[in-house]
DNA sequence: ACCCAAAGATACTGATCAGTATCGATTGGT
DNA sequence: ACCAATCGATACTGATCAGTATCTTTGGGT
């Protein structure tokens, strides 16, 4: 999957245009990144898996950095603010929210799964501030996640050692799938995202029946 | 944690001191290779952090690739080789054998943190060749962790949906740690391991009771 | 004390690559 | 049709760094 341009401007098609290139741009790099790494690939590697040269990136791009960072921005919107949808969600039912969360962070993370990659991996190549301005960004996420799980012990569904414990444990689960997960193989998007959501229901302690699978994520 | 030099050729002196030396150099790349990448850090800078320059470490190892691949060899041995003890575990209780491997996977992977997170990061970095080594040294760990659950699930003791995808959840959570544990912080390394196994005894769904910490791993 | 071998430092080379100066082409406004 | 401005290609520059050739030191053997 690729990312999509940002509809920010939409109305303008100067604008938009300028946003078709900056995603094109974007998610070359990401293809190189994810292959080579940020130091390995090269601008004019990038510029060439486009048909373009250096310049045409450097017309939207101060430097290779500022791709990165662009890129870091763009991929941590789609992973992670989609998902936080599930505190809009208008069920309030805890162990529902908590199905939805997990089914939808499974999804967007398979989907997006050359990405998220590079976020886990380039992390280092970013400056000092870029650093603690993503990491500030995760902790919101994981108080996310802890946030769910207390909910659903305060009303009496779940039962867990350590909230936040078992939030880390679960993101790791979910994380990891990249490193085994065949979006081609055996094993359907679909039957994944139950297998997670079952695991996560058990990791936190909820002992009620698995029903149905939780509906799709809306896609983008 | 640092690597130890391994103790083939012990008797003789001066392979001793080559050995010594060449764990020197790993240690001190690794500590590199972890806070810059592989691409990043030079060796120069690597030479400089021990006090030594560039002809030094060419003298025992032939390019920065031999470098990265032999530190790759030497910290899988580290993180896995002990960890496959569980086998040989003269307890044949099926949750027995699991409740240990899973302490001592957490352990080894908190102690070598910095050397496990290389080895995910930085395996683009090596050889087709050496990749699909590493990759079938994975597959076999995956099938040992398969293969405890199974055990498990035969015994009658254990239940789960998909035993290959509960073993990578169980991976995947224990994997995760470096992005969050803080061996200096409130959770000791002993509360951590605690956690991690009574997690995973839910994941395999074992309903009996968890009575006591399973013994600590031997130290190398 | 002297010699020689090996270890390792100094100092260099060639390749790679981020970033840029320059020039040609394309497009839209008049 | 002509002009201006912008876009992007070509072609360059300077820095960085893996790898090496050469010189210097050290220590073991006699």
């Amino acid at each position: 999957m690729q990312l999509q341009p940002t509809d920010t401007n939409a109305g303008d098609a100067k604008n938009q245009i300028q946003e078709y290139k900056d995603t094109l741009i974007i998610n070359a790099a990401a293809e190189l990144f994810y292959k080579r790494g940020f130091k390995s690939a090269t601008l004019d590697e990038i510029a060439a898996s486009i048909g373009v040269t250096k310049p045409f990136i450097y017309k939207r791009f101060k430097s290779k950095h500022e791709l990165l960072e662009r890129l870091f921005d763009k991929v941590f919107a789609g992973l992670y603010e989609a998902v936080s949808q599930c505190e809009q969600l208008e069920d309030k039912d805890p162990v529902r929210r908590f199905e939805f969360f997990i089914d939808t962070y499974t999804r967007r993370k398979i989907e997006l799964s050359t990405f998220s990659v590079i976020l886990l991996e380039e992390e280092k190549s970013l400056s000092p501030e870029k650093i603690s301005d993503i990491r500030s960004k995760y902790h919101g996420f994981d108080a996310l996640v802890t946030r769910l799980i207390v909910n659903g012990v305060e009303a009496g569904v779940f039962q867990v050692g350590n909230p936040k414990v078992t939030a880390f444990a679960i993101s790791g689960m979910v994380q990891w799938t990249h490193r085994w997960y065949q979006p081609n193989g055996k094993l359907s998007i679909e039957a994944l995202c139950q297998e997670m959501t079952q695991m996560a229901l058990r990791l936190v302690g909820w002992t009620g029946q698995y029903v149905l699978p939780v509906p799709a994520a809306p896609q983008r």
